[in-house]
DNA sequence: TCCGGGAGCGC
DNA sequence: AGGCGCTCCCGGA
C-alpha cells in the first residue's frame, strides 16, 4: 500500500501539524500548508496573513474578488469563520486532513505503509442459557486470524485472564495494522476494554504504543488511533448489492455468499464449552468475518491508493468523500471556491414539490403479464457516461433559469452547450449551460475506459483479484458522483449537473423506446424490458448519433442488451425474469423483501417457475402454497427495521409502532434501527416469542398468499384448512 | 374509498 | 448526512 494507515491533525503550541501512521508507528510532521478559508471582506489580526485573489464562487461561476486568509492552525480559522455570517466565508468547513488531500493530491504517498497486516478477532462472553451477555460477563473464549493464517483460538471458562493475556500476546506478536471483526467497533472492542480494565491489564496493544481509543461519531462505536479498527458489520450494511437478504447478522451474510457456516448455540457458551465445541465455533467465525470483510478491504485499498488518501479516511469515508475530492481538486485548479450546499445555492428547488429537487428518472410500465422471451436492452453506466458525454462538471455547469414548457432541446453555441430540460413535477423546463469540459468529466471518462478494460480482462478469464478489487473501486466512485450532485447538503457538487444528465437520460430512454415501438414492455431509467430478442448494436449507434448532432456532445454511450427466457411484468419496478439457465430473479417490493415471512418466498418460489415456464398446472401448484400446514413455524415470522425511535411515530399504529410496543411488553429494549422479528396474531402484532405461535392469524397469513397470487394472475382458491393449533 | 406515513425496494 | 420513483401495507377520516 503505498499510501499510509491513517493521518490526523494536531496543534502543539500554536502550530498545526500532522500526525501520520505508516509502517507501525506515528510520525509527527509540520502542516504542508496554512490552515486557509475566504471570506468577502477582509478579517482583523485573526489571521496569519490575508490577501485579495480573484476566485469563481460556486453559485455563479463568475470571477469575484475574495480574501484568501489563512491561520496558524484550525482552531483558530474555525473561531474567525464562526464570528462572521455563513454567506461571507466560503471553504471554511473543509476537515483539514482533507484539506491536505485536495491541495497536496500527493501529500500522503510520502508515507507508505507497504504491506498491509491484519489480525480478524472474534470474542465470546459467558452466558448460560438466558441470552445475551451484558459488559459483566467474562470473556471465555477469543479467536483470531492473521493473514493466510489458519484461526486460532484460546479457550478458558475457568481462567478469563490467561484467555485475555494469550490475545495480547497474539497482538503484540502480529501488530496488526487493520484489527478487524464483524461487529468488532459496537461489541468485541468495548467488551474487551472493559474486561481488561477489570483485571488491571494494559490495553496498549489494542492501539500501539502512541495511539488511543476514542468513541466514533454517528453512533459508531468505538475507533482506534494507531491501528484501523474494521468493522466488517459496517461494510455489509452499506452494501447496496444485498437488499432483500433477511437480516445482516453474520450466519446470514455467510450462507448468502456459500461460505461453510458452523451452527452453534452461543446463549449457552459454557455448555459449549464443555462439549469441547466453543473453539470451532469461534475459528469459524472468525474465518467467515475475514472471508466476508476481505473484498471490501481490498477495495478500500484500492481507493487509498487511487486517491493518496490514508487508509483510514477512505474506509470511514460515505458516498460523498468521492465527488468532494474529485471535484474538489479540480476546484483548486480551476480557482473555483465553494460558498454554500446546494441547498443554499438553490432554495427555490429545495422547497418546491415535497422537496425533491429535480425530476428523476423515467419509470413505466406498457404492458402486463408473460412475455417469453424477453430482452433488456440498457446503457452502461448510464448516469457518468453522460457526465462525460456532456463534459460537465460542478466547475463548467451554470443554472441559468426557467423557460416555457417543451420538449428536450440542446443547442451548441461555440464552446457553450445549453440544455433545456423537461421538469413535469413543476411544469417547466430548466435551462443548464456548461461551458467547455470539465476535468471531472475527463477524469470520470478514462475511469470508465479502464474498468471497461478491466471487465474484458476478465471476461477472457485473465483477470486476478487485485483487477476485481480495481474494478470494484471504480464502481463505487462512478455510482457516488451523480447522487452527490444533488446533494441538498453537499458543498463541492452542483444541482445544475445532476438536472442535465437526468434530462439527457430520459431524452435518451426515450429514443431507445421508439426504437423498440411495440416491443417495450417496462422502462425504468436506463434500460427497457422488450419482447423477444433485440440487437442493441442499432440502438447504440442511433443514440450515440443523437447524442453527437442532435445535442453536440461527445458519442460514447454503450447500449447492451440481455437476454431472458421469460419475464413476468407486475408493475413498475416489480418483476420476475427467467434466466436462460434456469435461475429465477425476482425485482420489486412485490415480490421480495427482507420483512417477508419466509412462507411468502418459499410459495413464490413455486409458482414464479410454473408461471414463467408457462405450465398448465400453476392454478394447482398455487393452491398447494396455499396450504397454511405445509409450513414451519419459523415461516410464519415476518421482521420490521424501526426508522425510528418507538415514541418517534407519527403514525401510532404504524407496524413497525406496534411491533416496537410489543417488544417493549415483552420486556425488551428497542431502539432506531432495530430489526425485529414479528408475527401476526389473533390479538395483534407480538414479537416472534414461542407462546405468540399458538395463536397466529391464519386469516391474515391467507390473505398475504392469496395478495400474492394475485399479482401472478392467479385467482386463488384456498383448500379447506385445518386449524393451525392441529400441526404447529 | 381515499389519503398519508412508513418501509423497502429499483436504478 | 448520495438522488428520485414506485408499490405495498396499514390505519384513520
Amino acid at each position: 500500500m503505498d499510501v499510509p494507515l491513517a493521518a490526523e491533525r494536531t496543534i502543539e503550541g500554536n502550530e498545526q501539524y500532522l500526525r501520520v501512521w505508516a509502517q507501525g508507528g506515528p510520525t509527527r510532521v509540520e502542516a504542508p500548508i496554512d490552515p486557509y478559508c475566504y471570506a468577502r471582506e477582509p478579517f482583523g489580526h485573526e489571521p496569519l496573513r490575508q490577501r485579495e485573489v480573484t476566485r469563481r464562487p460556486l453559485s455563479t461561476l463568475d470571477e469575484e474578488t475574495w480574501v484568501r486568509a489563512e491561520f496558524a492552525n484550525v482552531r483558530e480559522l474555525a473561531d474567525a469563520a464562526h464570528a462572521r455570517s455563513e454567506d461571507e466565508v466560503a471553504e471554511a468547513h473543509i476537515p483539514f486532513v482533507h484539506r491536505v488531500l485536495l491541495d497536496r493530491p500527493d501529500y500522503y504517498r510520502r508515507f507508505p505503509n507497504g504491506e498491509l497486516s491484519s489480525l480478524h478477532v472474534d470474542i465470546e462472553q459467558r452466558t448460560t442459557g438466558s441470552g445475551f451477555p451484558d459488559e459483566d460477563a467474562p470473556i471465555v473464549s477469543i479467536a483470531w486470524a492473521g493473514d493466510d493464517e489458519a484461526p486460532t483460538s484460546v479457550v478458558d471458562p475457568a481462567d478469563e485472564r490467561a484467555v485475555l493475556e494469550a490475545f495480547l500476546g497474539a497482538l503484540e506478536v502480529h501488530d496488526p495494522d487493520v484489527l478487524a471483526g464483524y461487529n468488532v467497533a459496537r461489541y468485541d472492542l468495548p467488551r474487551l476494554r472493559a474486561r481488561l480494565q477489570a483485571h488491571d491489564l494494559d490495553e496498549t496493544p489494542l492501539h500501539r504504543e502512541g495511539g488511543r481509543i476514542e468513541e466514533a461519531r454517528w453512533g459508531k462505536g468505538q475507533r482506534v488511533v494507531g491501528r484501523l479498527l474494521y468493522d466488517v458489520y459496517d461494510k455489509v450494511r452499506a452494501d447496496q448489492t444485498l437488499i432483500g437478504i433477511k437480516d445482516r447478522s453474520l450466519e446470514t451474510v455467510a450462507e448468502w455468499h456459500g461460505l461453510d457456516v458452523l451452527e452453534a448455540d452461543v446463549t449457552n457458551t459454557v455448555k459449549l464449552a464443555e462439549e469441547g465445541r466453543l473453539a470451532r465455533y469461534n475459528e469459524n467465525d472468525v474465518e467467515l468475518s475475514r472471508q466476508i470483510g476481505q473484498p471490501y478491504l481490498a477495495n478500500d485499498v484500492e481507493l487509498a491508493d487511487f486517491y493518496g488518501a490514508p487508509l483510514q479516511t477512505i474506509a470511514e469515508a460515505t458516498a460523498s468523500f468521492h465527488a468532494r475530492t474529485l471535484q474538489g481538486r479540480i476546484f483548486v485548479e480551476e480557482s473555483v471556491i465553494s460558498d454554500g450546499t446546494n441547498e443554499q445555492r438553490f432554495p427555490d428547488l429545495y422547497e418546491q414539490t415535497g422537496g425533491e429537487g429535480f425530476v428523476g428518472g423515467i419509470v413505466e410500465i406498457y404492458r402486463r403479464g408473460l412475455f417469453r422471451p424477453v430482452t433488456l436492452v440498457d446503457f452502461a453506466s448510464m448516469y457518468p457516461s453522460i457526465l462525460v458525454a456532456l463534459g460537465a462538471g460542478a466547475d463548467n455547469t451554470r443554472y441559468e433559469g426557467t423557460v416555457r414548457e417543451g420538449g428536450f432541446e440542446a443547442h451548441r453555441k461555440a464552446d457553450t452547450l445549453t440544455l433545456r430540460v423537461p421538469d413535469p413535477n413543476r411544469g417547466t423546463r430548466h435551462e443548464v449551460s456548461i461551458e467547455g469540459r470539465s476535468p471531472l468529466a475527463e477524469e470520470l471518462g478514462e475511469l470508465l475506459a479502464y474498468r471497461l478494460e478491466l471487465k474484458q480482462k476478465a471476461r477472457a478469464d485473465e483477470g486476478g483479484s487485485q483487477d476485481t478489487s480495481r474494478q470494484g473501486m471504480i464502481k463505487v466512485i462512478l455510482n457516488s458522483v451523480y447522487g452527490v450532485m444533488a446533494s441538498r447538503h453537499a458543498r463541492y457538487a452542483s444541482l445544475p449537473v445532476a438536472m442535465a444528465i437526468v434530462g439527457t437520460a430520459r431524452h435518451l430512454i426515450q429514443e431507445v423506446e421508439d426504437l423498440l415501438g411495440e416491443a417495450k414492455i417496462e422502462t425504468d431509467t436506463d434500460g427497457v424490458y422488450a419482447e423477444g430478442r433485440i440487437d442493441p448494436d442499432p440502438i447504440e449507434a442511433h443514440v450515440n448519433r443523437v447524442l453527437a448532432e442532435e445535442i453536440g456532445a461527445e458519442p460514447v454511450l454503450s447500449v447492451d442488451a440481455d437476454p431472458f427466457e421469460a419475464g413476468w411484468f407486475h408493475e413498475g419496478k416489480n418483476y420476475l425474469l427467467l434466466h436462460e439457465d434456469g435461475r429465477i430473479e425476482r425485482h420489486g417490493v412485490a415480490f421480495k423483501g427482507s420483512s417477508r415471512a419466509p412462507l411468502f418466498d418459499a410459495a413464490l418460489d413455486e409458482v414464479a417457475r410454473a408461471r414463467l415456464e408457462d405450465r398448465e398446472d400453476v392454478d394447482e401448484i398455487a393452491s398447494q402454497a396455499l396450504d397454511l400446514s405445509r409450513y414451519d413455524r419459523e415461516d410464519f415470522v415476518m421482521r420490521v427495521r424501526l426508522g425510528k425511535d418507538p415514541d418517534a411515530y407519527e403514525a401510532t399504529n404504524h407496524v413497525a409502532a406496534q411491533v416496537a410496543r410489543a417488544a417493549q411488553r415483552r420486556g425488551r429494549e428497542v431502539s432506531q434501527g432495530d430489526q425485529i422479528p414479528y408475527v401476526k396474531t389473533e390479538g395483534g402484532y407480538d414479537v416472534a416469542w414461542p407462546g405468540a405461535f399458538d395463536e397466529l392469524d391464519e386469516d391474515y397469513y391467507l390473505e398475504l398468499l392469496t395478495k400474492l397470487l394475485d399479482r401472478l394472475g392467479i385467482e386463488a382458491r384456498p383448500a379447506d384448512q385445518r386449524s393451525l393449533a392441529e400441526y404447529l
